[in-house]
DNA sequence: GCAAGGTC
């Protein structure tokens, strides 16, 4: 009597891989009734656990259940939105879902094993309980610990499902239960706020703006994290105070070339002390070479791509927004041109034949040739990064597909995976540096100079700039000159630029603001909700010796009104009369900067300004909440003791929010519908 | 009309 066995995916394309591994080629395919996704696979397999077997694999997309007010609640109206604190919720499936529900029930029925193949993080493993608990429905006997199982695996390389496959495991109900705790808190919470800030301010906000759009103004633990971020620097750019700062220049001029020396100690903001330090450089006539130093260098080829470094290198050179590149790239994953793009992995796992993908792309494209010389010898194994999800590889071309086949912003994106694929299988750029350090009157001033020796993993990635510099005349050590010209310069500190995406979006992994498949969407977000808007920064006045930022290929679109340039935010001495920051001259990079709105630097100054210990506006509490989680993980705490500790918490600060709304409301109407800014509040500084 | 997290 065979056994029958029931394999439950967390995505169709893993059921499809998993069901091709286990079952050698014999295998049957059906559709499932109103889901163009999900498909049942049925082969027969050797268990260990349990010997020849019946298997179905199949899947769910992502989670399978909802979480939703008694319908009681259901209109804003219905109650106080505080009362959302307590409101019974009640978990359904979504018309959406309910094929799939139905599909796991009927075959619960006739199988006897449950084995879930989630992907194996947190989420996964909730997602587990909500597949058992929905076949369980269909066959009760998925309730005794031995016929619920879980796959233990972390990449869908055939000997690796195997293993995972012979050596099942008991799916982790604390880690589902702190995912309850989390999905519980989000609802509550944002539900509340969101409904309670609405009806509070939007009446306001419609008769300052003579609009009867209805305007929501929401709160949730991730979006006004993000909104934070960017309010706060924008009051940095805002409360900016320029400062005066001293160098001294030195240039000499040497078998024809000109070679600027830098002074060690930068700038001063002391212009007493700078000029008697130039003084005695002046006094003491001639310079001495202290050093002479070549040595190789090199530049590190990129680590493996993962979502975040994806969506920060999309605003950099793609000229796509992170929730762009994300769709692109979620294109290119179904199409079977890609990994899958939600990863977290900055390793390529051991195992992975990482040659057999390389020689995929020699079949065509701009990069052809790269990836010929690398199968001709020139391969070298990734770096490894530090993350590691267990859940996904890299991300990496999986196919060769003619890019012209592509649509513009998918060839765009591909491109980028395969060049930065194919740069991580090459090796570092390798270079000569000098280094020569000379002693004027008592200060020391610097000069280097790179060699690019080979270029390598250079040729195949554009996106990172590494060019040799002018060639250096000729110094010894000890030798002794009279400098061509040294001259003290004035300059001014200057301010930081608005927060661009890709800063945005290191700040957000930084703090653990969202997921690599969120992140993106909560941008979108704060845009959509009016707190934020976005415009292509201007192009910088590049500084001498400063890398070459990659440029897109594109013109550069014409600038939205923006104007002025800005600096980058780090104190620097600029020659002539201290004009701080450069001048755009309409130019734009690709990047986009963020500004708030009135009404995104209202929200933040008004819960700012009530003073709370627990701030809605930083990233605190959302790691709070990380570590409640990992508690829940650890055993330490239960789901009910989170759940009920954090309402308090919240609780608390809706309590005192509502006693301060005046507050809020003083600040909104100060600062909301400023006459012909459209919305944007303009540096004071201007 | 509300959140954040999966996935298509």
């Amino acid at each position: 009597m065979v056994t029958k066995v029931l394999c439950v995916a967390e995505k169709p394309s893993i059921a499809k891989a998993v069901a091709n591994h286990l079952a050698g080629g014999q295998v049957q395919t059906r559709n499932v009734q109103g889901n163009p996704y999900v498909k049942n696979y049925e082969f027969s397999y050797n268990f260990p656990t349990w010997g020849q077997c019946s298997v179905t694999m199949t899947s769910v997309l992502g989670h399978l259940t909802s979480h939703e007010f008694d319908p009681q609640y259901k209109s804003w109206r219905s109650c106080d939105p505080s009362a959302l604190f307590e409101a019974r919720i009640d978990t359904i499936v979504e018309d959406d879902k309910k094929p799939v529900a139905e599909n796991i029930k009927r075959q619960a029925a006739y199988n006897k094993v449950l084995y879930i193949w989630t992907d194996c993080d947190r989420e996964g493993e909730n997602i587990g309980t909500e597949i058992r608990s929905v076949a369980t429905q269909g066959n009760q006997s998925f309730r005794q610990p031995g016929n619920t199982v879980r796959a233990r695996f972390s990449n869908i390389e055939r000997a690796h499902i195997i293993n995972a496959a012979r050596s099942p495991v008991q799916l982790d109900e604390a880690q589902s239960n702190a995912v309850s705790a989390r999905i519980e808190l989000d609802l509550r919470i944002g539900a509340s706020f969101t409904r309670n800030l609405t009806m509070s301010l939007q009446p306001m906000l419609q008769q300052r703006s003579g609009e009867d759009r209805s305007q929501v103004i929401s709160y949730g633990s991730c979006q006004f994290p993000t909104l934070g971020f960017v309010v706060e620097r924008y009051i940095r750019v805002r409360n900016f105070v320029p400062e005066t700062l001293w160098g001294i220049k030195v240039m000499h001029e040497k078998d024809r070339i000109k070679v600027n020396f830098n002074w060690a100690r930068g700038h001063l903001f002391d212009r007493m002390a700078v000029i008697i330090l130039f003084e005695r450089c002046l006094t003491a006539k001639t310079a001495r070479v202290t050093k002479v130093q070549t040595k190789p260098t090199s530049k590190w080829k990129p680590l493996p791509l993962t979502t975040v470094e994806l969506q920060k290198c999309g605003s950099r050179f793609l000229r796509l927004d992170s929730q762009r590149v994300m769709q692109v790239a979620e294109q290119l994953y179904q199409k079977g041109w890609i990994s899958y793009p939600r990863t977290e992995t900055d390793q390529f796992d051991r195992g992975m034949d990482l040659r057999a993908l390389v020689q995929k792309q020699t079949q065509g494209g701009p990069w052809t040739q790269f990836a010929q010389d690398l199968m001709n010898g020139g391969f070298s194994q990734p770096r490894s990064g530090r993350n590691n999800d267990k859940a996904h590889p890299p991300i990496h071309p999986v196919n060769f597909v003619v890019p012209a086949s592509l649509s513009q912003e998918e060839q765009r994106v591909h491109e980028f995976v395969v060049r930065r694929f194919l740069a991580c299988c090459s090796q570092d750029a390798r270079g000569s540096k000098t280094e020569i350090s000379i002693l004027y009157g008592s200060e020391i001033f610097n000069t280097s100079g790179l060699v690019v020796l080979e270029q390598n993993y250079l040729d195949v990635y554009p996106y990172d700039k590494w060019t040799s510099s002018q060639d250096l005349p000729d110094f010894r050590e000890g030798e002794v000159f009279e400098p061509t010209e040294a001259r003290m310069n004035e300059g001014q500190t200057s301010p930081p630029g608005y927060l661009t995406e890709p800063e945005l979006i290191a700040l957000m992994d930084a703090n653990g603001i969202g997921t690599d498949a969120t992140m993106a969407e909560h941008i979108a977000k704060i845009k959509d909700r009016d707190y934020v808007q976005t415009r292509p920064r201007a192009r910088q006045q590049r500084q001498q010796g400063e890398e070459e930022e990659y440029e897109p290929a594109e013109a550069a679109e014409p600038d939205a009104g923006a104007g002025r340039g800005r600096g980058r935010g780090r104190a620097r001495a600029r020659g002539g009369r201290g004009g701080g920051a450069g001048r755009g001259g309409g130019a734009t990079t690709g990047v986009q900067e963020f500004i708030p709105t009135t009404l995104g630097v209202a929200l933040v100054e008004g819960y700012e300004n009530m003073g709370f210990e627990t701030s809605l506006t930083k990233p605190f509490l959302r790691k709070e909440m990380e570590l409640r989680m990992k508690a829940i993980c650890e055993g330490r705490k239960t789901k009910a003791e989170v759940v009920h500790e954090s309402i308090e918490q919240y609780r608390d600060v809706y309590i005192r929010t509502q006693q301060r709304l005046d507050s809020l409301r003083a600040v909104t109407g100060t600062l909301v519908g400023t006459p012909g800014q459209n919305g944007i509040l303009v540096s004071g500084t201007e």
